[in-house]
DNA sequence: CTTGCTCCTGTAGTCAAGTACGGAGGCAAC
DNA sequence: GTTGCCTCCGTACTTGACTACAGGAGCAAG
């Protein structure tokens, strides 16, 4: 029970992938999904490779990726031009290891905030942004600039 | 060298949070950050705790959080109601566990990716989508509805 | 052969999160 | 006493990522 869902229509194609026919086109003309060979009556059809493709492109919106980067990484996936991918792949690890610690340092505070709130159920003076700020992110000194952007996550997955 | 931060004018404040005027401003609005007692004349003044609060803000954006989500994490911070702040906070460590899974796996794939093609330099298949896609984020089945958005980050930060 | 469903293309609207702008006023220094 | 650099407030524009809509066509069932 895997393999039926192959030459899938744009719309069981964005059921299946949980977005909406709007959005694989979307995806099209950003050049994130490239559109299948359209044949006589001009009907496309979608297969599971492109399913996990946009699988892919919203679980790294969820990792605070812009469609942008995420374009990028996906570049990297077909193939080809190698050399220059490791350079891409090593930067965006850098972001992603870079991300991981300030999650983890998250999942720390969070954690601690639930088990002190359940006993001290009184006044706790909850230090969520003070635990964070003092080793946080990137961003060293005030003299910094990050020339290029970096955007969220996704809305719906309906 | 630490409390010479405090008695800032807004312009300084922005500055030393990495955001600019326009943003702290908007921030109020939004509600996430209180625009301090304004004095006679009418010129405002923040500390560093509301540096803190800004730059945890922006942490929390980039790791995929809407400001909607954030004032939330702040409204917890905010001392009292401990009781039902846990329940929020517990919700959003789930949010943050998955994430935190996600992006592990991530770097595992780029890691590697990173290592293949530099030995490997020709044409190894990269195997970035299927390998994240295999045991992905949450989503669980098809079934799944999320009533309210959420979005993606913030640009800027210059 | 019309009704209903899906497809195709293209253009327009929405929402979050900023960012910019214009006018008014404060204060310091030249 | 005016020039420059702020501040304040409000409104309007921009960007990224969708989402909706209009108009036209193909095909199957009734």
């Amino acid at each position: 029970m895997a393999d039926e869902v192959e030459n899938l229509t744009i719309g069981a194609f964005a059921r299946a992938s949980g977005v909406n026919v709007e959005t694989v086109r979307y995806y099209q003309r950003r050049g994130l999904l490239s559109e299948p060979r359209k044949p006589l009556g001009g009907i496309r059809h979608y297969g599971e490779s492109d399913v996990a493709r946009v699988r892919f492109i919203k679980t790294a919106q969820r990792l605070g990726f812009t469609l942008e980067e995420v374009a990028l990484l996906l570049k990297l996936d077909d193939g080809t031009h190698c050399s220059e991918a490791a350079a891409v792949a090593q930067h965006k690890l850098a972001e992603v290891r870079a991300r991981l610690a300030d999650l983890g340092r998250m999942e720390n505070v969070l954690a601690d905030l639930v088990a002190r709130c359940r006993k001290a159920r009184g006044n706790v003076s909850c230090p969520l942004i003070s635990s964070l700020h003092s080793a946080s992110v990137g961003s060293g000194s005030k003299g910094d600039k990050r020339p290029p952007r970096s955007t969220r996550r996704s809305p719906h997955n309906k």
